[in-house]
DNA sequence: GGATGATCATAT
DNA sequence: ATATGATCATCC
């Protein structure tokens, strides 16, 4: 167990350390327990080196310090791969952007890009004016239609920087629900994501990073 | 090749 | 059951 960061300084000197290094070395430089290397290991072990606090609850990872810390898996290029995971939808939706979990989670994001298992620089992260606007417009139209009892029907191409998917261990899992008519019904339970292309932005504000391809 | 929908592992 | 950590796999 390693204590949490008492500080932001602190979390951010720790986060340093750990750049340039692989996976591999981290895990045994800070003898991390070991575990199964599943989809979400190399975040878990962040978690873990870094002392996260939250655990499985809806908070950000740093309680104290009100920071979400987010590995990016990034190509060669430092474009991400994938979207990024938010946070779940409850069954009850959160009533306005300001203190939903979508808010507080990417109001302070300590960002870590990652590529081939080889950690990067982090990046202490919060949306500019403009990428909150653009998130919380996403958020509201989503939202309203969760309200109205129509999660059914969202796809995951409604919204321009956030979207809803599926996050559920698998298709029969359901949760649930009121539907339109304020029926009793069942939906799969879903999330918020990020778009690759906005994870994208943010990196390339915040790095020197490969515009084009790279010469042979 | 990229995005959408599906899925894997762990903690409480 | 539902939150966390995400990536996988299929379709277009």
């Amino acid at each position: 167990m390693i204590t949490p960061p008492s500080s932001t300084t602190e979390l951010l000197e720790r986060a340093w350390a750990l750049s340039g290094l692989s996976i591999d070395e981290i895990v045994t430089r800070y003898h991390v327990p070991d575990h199964y290397r599943h989809k979400g290991w190399v975040g878990q072990v962040l978690e873990y080196v870094l002392g996260a606090t939250a655990g499985s609850s809806p908070e950000p990872d740093f309680v104290e310090l009100g920071i979400e810390l987010k590995t990016l898996p990034i190509n060669q290029t430092g474009q991400p791969q994938e979207s990024t995971f938010v946070c779940a939808i409850s069954k009850i939706p959160d009533a306005q952007w300001q203190g939903s979990c979508v808010q507080r989670k990417l109001n302070k994001v300590l960002w870590i890009p990652c590529h081939q298992h080889q950690i990067g620089a982090p990046l202490l992260w919060s949306p500019s004016l403009e990428q909150e606007n653009l998130l919380r417009a996403d958020w509201e139209e989503l939202t309203e239609i969760i309200m109205l009892g129509k999660a059914e029907q969202l796809t995951a191409e409604q919204g321009q920087v956030l979207q809803v998917r599926p996050k559920a261990a698998h298709s029969r899992i359901l949760r649930s629900d009121i539907n339109n008519n304020g029926e009793a019904t069942f939906i799969v339970p879903r999330g918020f994501y990020l778009r690759a292309h906005f994870t994208a932005q943010i990196i390339a504000e915040n790095y020197l990073v490969c515009h084009s391809r790279p010469e042979h």
